[in-house]
DNA sequence: GGGCGTTTTGCAACGCGTTGCAAATTTTAT
DNA sequence: ATAAAATTTGCAACGCGTTGCAAAACGCCC
């Protein structure tokens, strides 16, 4: 059927391994047999297998890249720049989508059938047991989005979410908000509790805050929208949001019940996905910095592909606001 | 380093063929071997491993999924959609970024040397010529989202589009616009064309209604509130915008404009993605069954694989209009 | 031209499973 | 119990490349 190294090697006149090498990085071909060898190739259209190469070589350059919000327009810039960077290096992404689920067998399953080299869980919802069932499969991953800790026992990196919290708060409060509160996302969430955490903390240490907090139970706007309705009796100041898309599910809430997002009720989101900075949006909301996100998660890969005993790190990065419509600005 | 057939034979004492076929559907194992080898397999945590199976069967169960728009909304279903499905019928969807670039020679190496089994090109913006460079490889190929043929060599699946730009123009009619126009998204797309095809037909065949068109020149808010900005000095009443996001950034413009959609100027929309319905945006547009596109691709797919002789299909799926804010209300 | 050190080359085995075939075993029929 | 049919099993070859090793070829020096 397809054009295999034999082929090859029988029309150039030369031995298999004469054809393997010239398609091997750093083996030992002389000029003259590579040429031969590579007019050969290009005449019959040859590719290698990949993947009968990655049986002696235990390399595959694939990479599972495990998800589970598709629906949230963050990750569109996830799957765009994750697919775009491990391009680059020469991985290939293996998608899978686990939105439906969250037990790890299957996937690691899977993982393995594939020999995949690595791993990427980039989610900020799976526990981090999910990542530590992969690594006890001796396969090599990286949580992104995940839980930072001291002392990590798989790769994670993410943002600082209970500096998000805290920084939460202390916006409300330099913008004269007293009642405030934590609207988060999803409660099992590491990165909800996390946040909280932070928001709870920030409130404690200034004076004049008083806070209370609820769950949206997914990232979308209907469950923004039902949380904020069924918070509309007796709200608060200003909340805090555990994403865009919630954010702007509260603020259709708040609209509907005749409110006004800043007047009445301050809004602040999480991520700063590309809509949160559309005129008709403008949400003021808390910068994640996805693009080093990531950039740092490959880069944690491929270290950890060449020194398979790296120890597991534990990188978060620093968020900002960003300014835009849905606070009162600054008190002075 | 991995469990292999070969420590799942020797400790279940029987051959390795045996152990090979306890995991084949419908090979002939006796159910007496057959437990012996699912209790050694347990024990040892054996997984098959799928690639080098491939190479005896020549089925990887690996299906290139390449796609162009990554920054569309619209995505975030195809994607979710589009794994999910494939991964119920036991396919692994390996992912391909094309939105930098166009050239199938990249991709089509890629999916050689992975031998995947199919291809799915989901995409309304590469040529179809790039579908074809797949199947002129051999690879079996289904383009969602491309251009409907009567004598198609590819296998399609997508929307009437040229029924969309009829559908539109006769919408505007129906409310009375007069002065109408169509803002499409890049003018290369076969799908813009397309629908300026039937939008310019729909509206020769109208008494009392003018056109003109122009285009965006990426699926984006930016760029449609660029296009937009630009048709501000001599506006028509009503655009028939080449998708959602495009709308909204046209709106963006109109409203900074000082001007009001849809008393001053009306905006039909295309996709009806999740976002059109909420209600700060309340876009009118024409939706687009995505779902069944999807689901249909998959079948196509699995089809082909079942019978790679099969003629190649052209489907395309009728869309309709999702009535919200952005149009005036019928005039009767 | 002979000797020595490098490079290049091919052989053959290997990685992990699958499969045609013939031998061995079990089942069924008599 | 025996023969015939049906099932199950193992052997060995194969799919496509890679790689350790020894042999062959090359280059260089005297």
């Amino acid at each position: 059927m397809a054009i295999t190294l034999k082929d090859v090697a029988e029309m150039a006149g030369v031995s298999r391994s004469a054809v393997s090498r010239t398609f091997t990085e750093g083996a030992s071909v002389s000029a003259k047999t590579r040429k031969k060898v590579e007019a050969a190739a290009q005449s019959l259209g040859y590719q290698p297998n990949a993947l009968a190469s990655s049986l002696t070589t235990g390399r595959t350059k694939l990479i599972g890249l495990i998800a589970t919000n598709f629906r949230n327009p963050l990750f569109l810039e996830v799957f765009d720049r994750f697919t775009l960077g491990l391009q680059d290096r020469g991985m290939r992404p293996l998608l899978i989508n686990m939105s439906k689920e969250t037990d790890p067998t299957e996937p690691v399953k899977l993982l393995r059938q594939y020999s995949v080299d690595a791993a990427i869980v980039a989610s900020s919802t799976l526990p981090p047991q999910f990542a530590r069932a992969i690594r006890d499969a001796k396969i090599p991953v990286v949580n992104s989005f995940g839980r930072a800790s001291d002392a990590p026992d798989v790769d994670v990196v993410g943002i600082d979410n209970e500096g998000c919290g805290r920084m939460a708060a202390q916006t409300f409060a330099a913008r004269g908000y007293a009642k405030i509160a934590f609207l988060g996302g999803p409660e099992f969430a590491t990165s909800t509790q996390d946040r909280l955490k932070g928001f709870t903390a920030a409130v404690a240490e200034t004076p004049g805050l008083s806070m209370t907090h609820s769950f949206a139970d997914d990232y979308t706007f209907s469950a923004g929208r039902r949380a904020m309705n069924a918070l509309l009796s007796n709200p608060a100041e200003a909340y805090f949001c555990g994403d865009d898309v919630i954010s702007i599910g509260a603020k259709s809430a708040i609209e509907d019940a005749g409110l006004e997002v800043p007047e009445d009720i301050g809004l602040l989101g999480l991520n700063d996905m590309e809509m949160a900075s559309w005129d008709n949006i403008s949400l003021t909301t808390i910068h994640q910095p996805i693009e080093r996100i990531i950039s740092h998660s490959i880069d944690r890969i491929m270290h950890i592909l060449n020194d398979p005993n790296a120890a597991p790190e534990s990188h978060s990065f620093a968020c900002e606001i960003r300014e835009r419509k849905t606070l009162r600005p600054l008190s002075d």
